[in-house]
RNA sequence: GGUGGGGUUCCCGAGUGGCUAAAGGGGGCAGACUGUAAAUCUGCUGGUUGUACCUUCGGUGGUUCGAAUCCACCCCCCACCA
């Protein structure tokens, strides 16, 4: 159960092929994995998210352990069996709840002390917590407890973020998983060159199986959050997978792939698309509810062959996003995943057919 | 034919003398969204380039320094009774 490195771009870039094995499953990568934060990716059924190509998806620790609680998640027979996705899953560690959920919480010596967003209730949430849930859960992979750290952060308070993220996956590292449950590490250390590779190293040194970059996609500026991949990954470990948390934009994961990332989550296709914007494979979003497309009868994409823009048009899926019918947000949901989902397979092929540069460069990913 | 209640900015609807270009919804338009407190949130929505002027509250004519608000007549709508 393990990494293994199947190819270099071989282009000057770091982009690379790999695979990714699991107790649920072989990841090929790099690979995109849709978020289903409370065991669902929003909209999306498993059988739905099967036939578009999700390999892996994500839970999360927070939010499970709150609702619906462990004893039943653990009732059912882990996290697989109770949702019914029988293939890999990787959980995040209430990371970055400590970070979206700042108002609500208190950092502590060992883990944090949050207020229930739902009702207040106060519970304690550290490395010793988050692994035990997680083992219950029995995701395939367990990300390490961090802090997620804010962004802006001067050196100072992300030098002192880092140190009591470090201890904490120390920590997690120490703790007892599940036999076959992988443990990935998560790189912090804000937009300071010196703090991440510090924290690489560290990380590498506690030994993890996989290294996660994380703190990115927090508000900073692209070209921010591509320094700190380049910052980053020279430090990580060739044969270990590397996942950049949070990102991104199809035109982010391409140039990280590029910088060697393998592994990619993001909320931003499910979210859009229930907000009401589509990404187009010819590059830029369509906004589904635009009054120009009431009598736009051809399809979603004209460029993607998902069940959506097989099967109905823009002037249909804008009736259904402007009277607020529930299709419309799977529909675009099932667009906007399939199209990461796709975006991640056609790298993967251009890696394989040594034309990962040329794909680098085509118009759609240029800087806006 | 009689009695009562109404006609407000794209729609619904508040407002009964100055602080009203007119509350609040809806709709429309635009924007935001990156390990999901998000099927959410923000802004605009009479006109012209302004804290300025013009047009606007069924119609016409009055009262008043000033009217969507008061008066007269007219036109339409609704309910009930014949």
């Amino acid at each position: 159960m393990s990494f293994r490195l199947l190819k270099r771009a071989g282009d000057g870039s770091a982009a690379r092929r790999g695979e990714l094995a699991t107790p649920h499953g072989t990841v090929q990568t790099p690979a995109f994995m849709p978020v289903g934060t409370r065991g669902s990716v929003k909209a999306l059924a498993p059988r739905v998210l099967e036939e578009i190509g999700s390999q892996i998806i994500l839970g999360n620790t927070y939010h499970l352990f709150l609702r619906p609680g462990l004893e039943i998640v653990a009732g059912a027979g882990g996290l697989h069996e109770f949702i019914n996705w029988p293939h890999p899953i990787l959980t995040d560690s209430g990371g970055f709840q400590v970070f979206s959920l700042a108002g609500l919480r208190k950092i502590e010596k060992d883990g944090v002390r949050f207020a229930s967003h739902i009702d207040g209730t106060r519970f304690f949430l550290g490395p010793r917590e988050s692994m035990r849930i997680q083992r219950t859960l029995n995701s395939d992979i367990v990300m390490a407890f961090d802090e997620c750290t804010p962004y802006p952060a001067t050196w100072e308070t992300a030098a002192k973020s880092l140190d009591i993220t470090l201890r904490w996956e120390a920590m997690s590292r120490d703790q007892e998983l599940n036999p076959d449950q992988q443990l990935f590490g998560i790189v912090q250390g804000s937009v300071y060159e010196d703090l991440r590779r510090r924290s690489a190293e560290e990380l590498v040194k506690i030994g993890f199986d996989g290294y996660a970059i994380g703190g990115v996609s927090v508000g900073e500026p692209e070209h921010e959050m591509l320094k700190v991949v380049d910052w980053t990954t020279p430090f990580l470990p060739e044969e270990k997978p590397r996942y950049l948390m949070g990102m991104g934009t199809p035109r982010q994961i391409v140039e990280a792939v590029a910088r060697g990332v393998d592994m990619f989550d993001c909320v931003m296709p499910t979210r859009l698309a229930r907000h009401g914007s589509a990404f187009l494979t010819a590059g830029g979003m369509l906004p589904v509810k635009a009054g120009r497309y009431a009598r736009d009868y051809g399809p979603l994409d004209p460029d993607c062959g998902c069940y959506c823009c097989r099967t109905f048009s823009r002037a249909y899926l804008r009736h259904l996003m402007n009277v607020g019918e529930i299709l419309a947000l799977e529909m675009v949901s099932l667009h906007n995943v399939h199209y990461f989902l796709e975006l991640t397979r056609r790298i993967r092929e251009a890696i394989e057919l040594d034309r990962f540069a040329e794909f680098r460069n085509r118009p759609e990913f240029a800087q806006p």
